[in-house]
DNA sequence: GCCAACGTTGGC
DNA sequence: GCCAACGTTGGC
């Protein structure tokens, strides 16, 4: 796996902020700030530039795989975690060794028609996947080749119809 | 170190 | 709005 392009999926509540304000953003990139879970942490720093995301909406209807984008930046420290004005300040966070890191993404493709959850529930090669276990609130998490691929694949015979 | 209480996430 | 499934906090 050594130098091999990872894969991740990251969660956002597209009230907030969607793969539309993504893709409308300068240079159709955006800063990943305001985690606060260590698991997700962790997975942020080990992205690499080039990793590619799997774009997901929550608490929407339904919620959906909504598009892909990459990484283009890898972990850096989060401004908001000293920004006492923020929601995500972080008082406890030492500036000589911040706590949290963000990292930049840049919107890839936005696909035809959202992937929901019912939709990749039904696919076999998906069984394991971390999205779909019950009671997974991971907003930041690995995603297999295998359920990459199968997740393209999906795609395309979306599009076929 | 245990664990109850609490806060949050996110599908439904 | 409900609530299951977490993760975190803090008393002990």
């Amino acid at each position: 796996m050594a130098g091999g392009r990872q894969y991740w999926l990251m969660k956002s509540e597209p009230e907030a902020f969607s793969i539309d304000d993504l893709a409308r953003s300068p240079k159709k990139t955006t800063s990943w700030d305001g985690v606060r879970n260590y698991q997700a942490r962790n997975f942020m720093r080990t992205m690499r530039v080039g990793d590619e995301v799997l774009f997901y909406h929550s608490n929407a209807d339904p919620p959906s795989v909504v598009g892909i984008a990459e990484v283009v930046k890898s972990a850096y420290p989060d401004a908001t975690q000293f920004d006492r004005l923020d929601t995500h300040y972080d008082p406890d966070s030492d500036p000589d060794q911040p706590r949290w890191v963000m990292v930049d993404i840049r919107f890839v493709r936005k696909f035809m028609a959202p992937m929901s959850l019912d939709l990749l529930r039904g696919q076999v090669g998906l069984k394991g996947m971390e999205l779909l276990r019950k009671g997974s609130r991971l907003s930041v998490q690995p995603v297999r080749a295998e359920e990459w691929n199968e997740i393209l694949r999906l795609e395309r015979t979306q599009a076929d119809r």
